[in-house]
Parts: C-alpha cells; structure tokens; sequence
DNA sequence: GATTGTTCTTTTATGCAACAATATACAATC
DNA sequence: GATTGTATATTGTTGCATAAAAGAACAATC
C-alpha cells in the first residue's frame, strides 16, 4: 500500500487498453450492421453511428489494423479484412478493460454476498485495487443500472433488488406484464425493416451461430430483441424499463450455464413471434409473448 | 469570470446551509411519523431513521433551535417545539439549498427547449455559474432520474423521454399498465399499519391540508400514496419503474397549476381504493386504480 | 464530392494536498 | 439502561496544475 503504486492504470503494456475497446465497438457496430470483408469502414459513418468524432474512431481503426481485423492504406481509409464475426472468435481484441473485469468481480461478489450491502468507497478502493476515479465511474456504472445507490452521508448502499434470490423470478413477473401490454399499446407498430432486420439475426443465430457464442453474446442478443419490440410502443417508459430489468438481469446470466436445445427453442419462438407482429395481430402476439415469458427459465436467458 | 470568483459555494451568509437542510429532514421525518409538539428528538432513532450518523443530526437539531422549532438543554436532548406542519408553513427553514434551484431551473430550461439535447459540462458550469464538483453532483443526481446520460465521448444528452410534449400522456399510460397489474401479483398484500398510515394522511390532506400544502407537496404525497401501494407486490422492479416514472413526473408538476376541487375528488379516489386494498378484494382495487389513472389529468397530479 | 490527413482548440480526466463532513467509540449524565 | 457530550478516526470534497482525449476546421487526396 505504498504511495508508488499508484500510477497502475496508465502504461497498460502495449498499446492504449482504450484504442482496443474502441476497435471493439467498431467491430460490434460492423456486426450489428451486417457488414461482410471487404467492405469500407468510414470514419465519419462511425463516428456518428457511435456518437464520438473521428479522432477516437482513427484510434480504434489502427487498433483494428493492428489486431488484422482490417486493412487499411493512406488516403483510402481502411477496410474490413474479415467478417465480423462473434466477440469469441476474435481473441485479438481481448483486451477486456480492467474496470470491466472489476465490474464483473463485483457483480460476483454481491450475487454471492460476499459483500455488505452498506460500502464504502474506501473500503471497495481498497479491496479491488482501484484508483478514486476508476471507482468513480464504476459506481456511476452501477447506479445508473440501478443496483446501487448513494447514501446520505458516507458510503453507498446496494439495492436489495440484486442481493435477493427471488430477483430472478421478479424480474421475469415484471416483464410478463410489461412486455404484452407494451404490444398492446394503442399506437403499437413495428417498422417492417425493423422486423426484417431482427427476424435476420434471429435466423443466424438459428442456423449456427448459436454455438459459436458466449453466454454473454446469447443474452445481449436477446435483449436486444425484446427491446426492439418493446421500442414499437412508441413510449420511452416502457422501453426504459426493459431496459433496467435487463441490465440487472445480465448479472445473473453470467453465472448461468446454456441449455443450448432450449435456447434453439427459444429463438423459434423470437420467430414466431416476429411473422405474427408483421401481420399486424397484435391481440396474438401480445398473447404469444405472454406464454413465451412464462416459460421455464432458460439458462436465464430470454 | 476572473479567476477571483470561484470561491463562490462557500461561506454562504450566517449559517450552514447544509444544518437547515437537515432540519428540514428532520421537520420532514417527524411529520411522516406523526410526532407532535413535545415528543422527544433521540439523535440515534433520527440518525437510523435518515441513514447518518449522529453528528449530522446534531446540527440539524441546532439549525431547528435556532429555528424556534426545537428546544433544547443540556444533557437532556432536543423537544419538538411545535407540531410539524407543512413546509410551506414553515418560513423559519425557507433555506432552499442552491443546487435545488440550479435543478429547477435547468429543468424549466430542459422543459423548454432553451437546452439542446446535447450538452458539455464546460457549457453547463458556464451557463449556471456552478463548478465542476457541483455540477457533477446534479448531473449525477439527474442520470439517476434517467432524464440525462453520458455520452460515450465528451458531454451528456438529456433524454427525449423529458422534452417530448407527449412525455406526460406516455407516463400516464405506463402507469396504467404497471400499477393495476401490480395489485394482481399473486403475492400481493399490504399491511394493515401501512394502510391505517396512508389512509390517515389521505384524510388530513383532504380535511384541509390541502389548502396549505405548496404544489410540490401535493404532487409528492401522492407520489408516496402510490409507491406505498405498489410496494404491496412485493416485487422491487414495479416499485422502481414507478419510482422513475414519478422522478420525471416531477419536472412537469412544477408547471401545472393546482385545481383544488379536482384535487378533492383524486384524493377520495385513493380513500376509497384503501378501503377496497382493506378488504383484499384485488380484483376490484385492481379495476378502481385502473380508472383512477385514466381520468382526465388533475393538474398532473396523481 | 466524398473521404482522409493534419492541425488546433476545447473539453474532460487525473492525482494531489488541504479541508470539511461523517462515523465511531467511549465517557458523562440523566 | 438509555441518551447525550466529546474526542478521534475515517471518509469524502474541492480546487488546482497537468495530462489526455475528443471535437472542429480545413487542407490534401482520391
């Protein structure tokens, strides 16, 4: 504990941890778009896209070119070299940030109350190794999911929401009722190239891509699925909600083991669900989401 | 904007205004409990009540005497001086702490339009002449009311979710999804203490209160009427969406003008919806609170 | 005409030291 | 035995100087 450690989160190795985290977010955005090898990687496109400017996205391309994600020559900006594929498959990016891992601990750590539900920012400095200001943004992090919370005076206080076993189950009561109701909504209605795009990823992950990804993959792929659906009402609450269900939720999953038959299962039904919002039958699909969420938990995915 | 004047927060005029803010918790905390003039004001039952620790308290407790709202002698603690009334009536605390106006204000200019939806920090502090710390505390304070978020770059950008016109309608319809649903959760159950408490300061509201009681006030206590109801699920995650729905409710409540009459009646609906809660038929209460919800809006007040 | 390369400015983060607020423990008093 | 008074330790805040990151404007290139 002496005052020279301090200076541990500059000079990560190699090259800057976050130029890699960048490259990450290009490369998920190039996924999420679809894109194949081959094809231009714009910076200005990215840069809006991901809400920076271009000097962060340069950073994160010559990551990219570093790791052999992409290739790129002067004044021609750079190019896909491969298709993007699941995070798993591409160990050249896996400098996972620190404070992701520390994150990680201690969702653990309160899952498994191996922490008091009153802290102090002293004593999670000290007992993760983290500067104030790491911390800082880590507990921003965390309040803004919603599992924890300032106190009053010193110290924060975690929210039992997360610490109690039966989260899981109310978690899933509370989008039984907010997820059919939101199709329900009187201006409901879902963009066809929404529906396309997802009955698309719904599909590839069908067909195989299922095993080729990580848990972690399996259920953001989920709940972007309900979030887009839920989108369709048209009311930010109820899309704001999912969205603090989910990020909860996401604590649980890391420590769920796949049923990968169940999840093939599971993703019919995204499909199902998917034909019967592009008829318009909302009345159904409400009902269908209805029986979907009431489902024997799934490795706590959905 | 000379360097000179940064020392701005400090120093402010004669006493703490942190001391009065914490009177004014205590005034709060004795009107929640009922206390009436004469009861005693033990530091240890305050200081668990409001999660601090003594010494806070203690100034607070100065800060009412010097209020004439508490007597105090030596080695025997302080006494309630006069039964707690409505804020509004007691001038004695008026100290409104300056970030709560800065907040006000930025949510008036949010309201407004007179903000972009993307803002730096920089802008903000020079805008509202607050330093950096203190404009961190209130952005944090706003993030965790889920109108503003972070930028993955420089800035934040305030949620659409405050300055669309139709954020009022959405919330409104939200409610009527989560709340009546909430009351049919199997589990469902509220304590009777809860609902001798409720139903008891639903009455003094509507024998006269009312009257005296600022906007803020009105649209606060039946915020609380509807939270306790909701916490009757038992399940935190209707309790915590409602709780956000009501933190953005706020910033509109501060617009709208009090209708008195229309008042009166809302506040005989949640009697009689307690009767009904009393008498477990949920079923009923379920329906009651779904009209409830629908009438034409009261002044935004719910 | 769109995109990339480069430069310059603005904005934010970080670590530190002094300071303020809160918590804690124990003695004094009722 | 409970509560208050007091001293001390712990914890958090603030302002500042410096460093880093991001944004914006414009020239160069395709």
């Amino acid at each position: 504990m002496s005052a020279s450690d301090s200076s541990r989160q500059r000079s990560d190795k190699n090259g800057s941890e976050r130029a890699e985290h960048l490259a990450g977010l290009i490369m998920a955005l190039a996924r999420r778009e679809g894109m194949k090898a081959g094809d231009r990687l714009i910076e200005q496109r990215l840069a809006d896209a991901l809400d920076l400017s271009r000097a962060p996205i340069r950073l994160g391309l010559k990551a990219l070119e570093a790791a052999g994600l992409a290739r790129g020559e002067p004044h021609r900006g750079f190019v896909l070299a491969k298709n993007p594929t699941s995070g798993a498959a591409q160990p050249a990016l896996a400098a996972v940030r620190r404070s992701e891992q520390v994150y990680a601990t201690i969702a653990g750590d309160v899952l498994a109350s191996r922490l008091s539900a009153d802290v102090t920012e002293a004593e999670l400095m000290r007992r993760y190794s983290l500067s104030r200001a790491e911390l800082q943004r880590l507990l921003d992090r965390i309040a803004a999911e919603g599992w924890i919370a300032r106190l009053p005076g010193y110290g924060w206080r975690f929210a039992e929401t997360v610490s109690s076993p039966e989260a899981q189950a109310q978690a899933k009561a509370f989008r039984a009722v907010i997820e059919p109701a939101a199709i329900m909504q009187p201006g409901f209605a879902l963009p066809q190239e929404v529906i396309v795009r997802l009955r698309e990823r719904q599909q590839r992950v069908f067909e195989g891509e299922l095993d080729k990804m990580t848990i972690g993959e399996i259920f953001h792929s989920g709940c972007e699925f309900h979030e887009e659906i839920i989108r369709g009402a048209g009311n930010p609450f109820f899309l704001e909600a999912l969205k603090r269900v989910n990020s909860i939720r996401r604590l649980f999953a890391y420590r769920s083991f796949a049923d990968r038959d169940g999840m093939r299962r599971h993703v019919r039904e995204h499909l199902r669900l998917l034909d019967v919002l592009e008829t318009r039958r909302y009345a159904e699909a409400a009902d269908l989401m209805t029986r979907h969420l009431q489902r024997p938990l799934v490795a706590g995915v959905s």
